[in-house]
DNA sequence: GGAACCCTTTGACTTAAGTCAAAGCCCCAA
DNA sequence: TTGGGGCTTTGACTTAAGTCAAAGGGTTCC
């Protein structure tokens, strides 16, 4: 397998090569298509993922079929390491199960099984990785929180301008245009499912948006027209 | 202070004497009457809370005064430790802020305050300390997880049957009794909010399960009637 | 080129839950 | 005992967002 992408893991980044190369052998590389499943509710817990390529997401269903998503997981980050300590020291009893769904969102998505076990070993010896997965804990647990804060506090107009945002803001840390837009990387109806709500609402809120000359919507691109109101409407 | 609420303290059970005794050193203890803000989340990160004694919420308030609760912490349990770790190194800069806003529940609410910095020299000599962070952490990402899929996915009425089945069964593993109910610690606009809804919703949702003969309210005491009808009524 | 498909939009309708306002209840204190 | 204040309930109304159904538009594949 590719053994630069273990290096860009975050959490990874303290380990030298020797470490490296020794989770580079505990590793399996998996391939999957759009709309492939990676792994079901209801599955026991074999490890935590990596997404090398392609995108990731974790989402749940309800009792009458509607979904929601909770993460997208872009390259080089990982999902489902939390069932890891919820019972630290109790995983070899494999009774543990996969805590929501994860789906492939394109074509060859490549993910990397880390399997539990030998991880632990790995964690029980390593304050430094402890401390970045940590810190990856913390930047979840406030990204959740922002998200409960924003389902239970805001509407959707409010939702999806901060969605639009804050997607703007993430890409311009990389580079600058003359035109402002953001590129949908997900369905519609993914997007839906993201922001809490349904494509038909999220369709009506898009035009009511562009209604006001605040946004341009042109399939997955988004332009904004006038950010100022986006920033207003998002408050 | 007391020595011994630290050793009660999840995360800091695998500590020896000497190791508690320092960390009791830095310690601040503060006690707060119901109703008194411990932090706001404009103030300036210091450290991390453990409740000792009374009950604390954890709450964000939106533009337009609505609030919403995102924790409630009880005695034992730690709260504001995310910070400590979302730019690791980086807190002696004092430019962070807490997440949210903490406010005392009940008349002599214990907390004792962990400095940031102090303790961070202890996490990074001592891996066993950070699994058992890592651990909480699970925990609570498990709970927001579990959280968000109640307020996205299910209505009012799933979700306050779902609460009073929940926090049945977490009394239920201490004891039993003849009568089946529980006793809310919190005013039910606490109690409305927590459930991402309003005080007046709430009311309403329990009158109707009343009519339906699935529980009884009396003040804080909600008596469960009818267990089965109160699960299919959750699910 | 058109059939089949998927994703998305639009319209008409329903409904759950929020808002506003008033009244009720209950406990404590003077 | 009376009265005030906090909490809670109830009623009447509004509204945001979901449901159901149908139509539109763009791709891909024979």
């Amino acid at each position: 397998m590719d053994s630069l992408i273990l290096k860009k893991v975050y959490i990874f980044s303290g380990l030298d090569e020797e470490e490296l190369e020794r989770l580079q052998k505990i590793c399996r590389v998996k391939t999957f298509n759009k709309g492939d499943i990676i792994f079901f509710d209801t599955e026991p817990y074999l490890g935590f993922y990596i997404t090398v390529t392609g995108l990731v997401k974790i989402y749940k269903i309800s009792k009458d079929g509607r979904e929601h998503i909770l993460h997208l997981i872009n390259p080089t980050n990982t999902f489902a390491e939390v069932p890891l300590f919820e019972n630290f020291g109790e995983i070899h009893e494999d009774s543990f199960r996969y805590p929501a769904n994860a789906m492939a969102l394109e074509d060859e998505t490549r993910v990397v099984l880390i399997p539990a076990r030998q991880f632990t070993e790995l964690l029980e010896n390593d304050s430094k990785i402890c401390i970045k997965m940590l810190s990856g804990f913390a930047k979840r647990l406030r990204h959740l929180n922002h998200h409960i804060e924003e389902l239970t506090l805001k509407d959707v107009t409010k939702r999806v301008s901060g969605f639009i945002l804050t997607e703007y803001n993430n890409k311009r840390k990389s580079k600058t245009e003359a035109e402002p837009h953001i590129k949908l990387l997900i369905s519609k109806a993914d997007l839906a499912a993201y922001l809490g709500t349904i494509i038909e609402t999220l369709s009506r809120t898009f035009k009511k948006l562009q209604d006001e000359n605040i946004i341009d919507v042109d399939g997955k691109k988004i332009i904004i027209k006038d950010i100022v109101k986006l920033k207003e409407t998002a408050a």
